[in-house]
DNA sequence: ACAATTTATGTCAGATATGACATATTGTCA
DNA sequence: TGACAATATGTCATATCTGACATAAATTGT
């Protein structure tokens, strides 16, 4: 998002920045937080441009389809650790994994 | 290592290689041990770079000595999760830590 | 050598994550 | 619209991870 469209939005009410921001967390958690989120949308991307559905990844990463839809909607019982262990299993390379944890994420809008 | 050294350590009967390759696990399995074991070395290494001992860690970030320990030594009882989070109480960006997991791990060598 | 500090290892009770299952909701296509 | 596929949500028994503690081993300074 631009600095323009920022500023409009904020004139008129919105509330501009990170969904970590709203919640007012520490950096810490911040991170965590972020950091999962993020994985999370990689997964579903990743599995979606390999045109799986969410029983075919399950079945490739030994698990099940309410796990995975779980995973791609960052809810709070899964762990970083399945989250990686299930993008590695999808073939990604430690350089796209280091590219995924490094980016920005999507800013949020709220009145 | 460089190509030279690598010959001349194999002429002499070593085996080079990263310690997954010896172990010989599938590639996923591979990329997620290699993960855990950067991420370990990392802690270590920034706790020292602060000069901070293992027990003032645990303290920051809400663990024991002892975990500490089995988070630098590489335990297979520690998760990624315990091992990210505690690299971000540390301090660290998420841009160093895209570093960490992207980057290559030291090779080996076995007689 | 030895004392003090730091790090490593073993164990365990409680906490959290897991796959599996049932079922609800949403999406798609005729 | 309805039937079918895909995704989401709730629950649970079991597996795995956790901090804590004790104590061993290693490191450091004198």
């Amino acid at each position: 998002m631009n600095k323009a469209k920022r500023k409009r939005l904020e004139s008129k009410g919105w509330k501009v920045g990170t969904v970590e921001e709203f919640l007012d967390l520490s950096p810490e958690e911040s991170a965590y937080i972020e950091l999962k989120l993020k994985l999370s949308e990689s997964l579903k991307r990743y599995r979606e441009e390999r045109n799986l559905t969410q029983t075919q990844l399950a079945q490739i990463v030994g698990s099940s389809q309410s796990r995975v839809a779980k995973m791609e909607v960052g809810d709070p019982s899964v762990s970083i650790d399945l989250l990686i262990r299930s993008l590695f299993a999808l073939g990604i390379s430690k350089r796209e994994m280091g590219r995924i944890i490094a980016s920005p994420r999507q800013r949020v809008e709220l009145k």
